[in-house]
DNA sequence: GATTTATATGAGTAATAATTCATATGAATT
DNA sequence: AATTCATATGAATTATTACTCATATAAATC
C-alpha cells in the first residue's frame, strides 16, 4: 500500500475506530480519570480499558499523569476536540436520519 | 456497548481505518475520478476499490454522478479536508518524529 | 519487607474486517 | 437485441483486531 499521508493516516483512524477507545476519549473529554474509574464507567474489565489505553496514549490522543498508585489519564482536547466536533457537523449535515446512517445496518 | 456519539463515531471512523479507504480519500481529494482511474492510480483490482466505495459513499464521505457507463466519485471535501487538517496538525505537534510514531510498530 | 491497591501485560480465542475471484448488472454502441 | 465497457455484488478465504483470563509489575501503606 501507498506510503505518506495513508500511512499515517491509518493507525491515526484505526485507533479511533473501536467502541472502547471511541467512549473512553468520550468520558475522557469531560474530565481525567484514573483506569479504574473508566472501568467503572465503561462498564467494561480494567484490563480491557487498560489495553485500549496504550494505542491511545501511544497516538497522543490522551496523556497520563502519575498520582500515587493511581494513574491518571487525560484526553487531548485539542485534537480530539477538533476530530468530535468534525463528526458531529459531518453527521448534522450529511446524515438527514440524525447519524443513523452512520450507525445501522441500512 | 454505550449508545450516543460513541455509536456513531464508530461506523465514521472504522470507515477510516482502513489503507486503501485512505488512499481513495486521498485520490479523490486531488480530483474526482471514476472507479477504474481509481484502481488504476491506487494499484489496485477494481472490485477491490469498488468494494471499499461503498461504504464510503454510504457515510456521504465521498459521492456519486454517473456520466454514461462511467460513475465518477468526488471527496466531501468539507469533512475529509477537515479531518486530514486535523491529522496534519496532531501529527506535526504531537508526534516528534514527524508521524514516525503514527506509523511504525515502536 | 510483606501486603494491598492500581495498573499493565501476555497469550490464547473469538469476532470482525479485508481481499480475492467469479460473476452479475446495466448503460451505451453497433 | 447483441456486444462491449464500466461498475457492482456475493461468497469464500485470509488477515486483522478485540477480548478474556491469568498473572506480572509497581507504588504505597502497614
Amino acid at each position: 500500500m501507498k506510503k505518506g499521508l495513508t500511512e499515517i493516516c491509518h493507525r491515526f483512524f484505526t485507533n479511533l475506530s473501536n467502541p472502547t477507545r471511541l467512549a473512553t476519549l468520550e468520558k475522557l473529554m469531560e474530565k481525567p480519570m484514573s483506569v479504574n474509574e473508566l472501568a467503572i464507567s465503561l462498564g467494561q474489565e480494567q484490563s480491557m480499558v487498560s489495553h485500549n489505553l496504550q494505542p491511545l496514549l501511544k497516538c497522543n490522543f490522551i496523556s497520563i499523569e502519575r498520582q500515587g498508585k493511581k494513574r491518571i489519564y487525560s484526553a487531548n482536547q485539542e485534537t480530539v476536540g477538533a476530530l468530535f466536533k468534525t463528526l458531529k457537523i459531518h453527521a448534522e449535515k450529511y446524515c438527514p436520519t440524525g447519524g443513523k446512517c452512520l450507525t445501522g445496518g441500512n
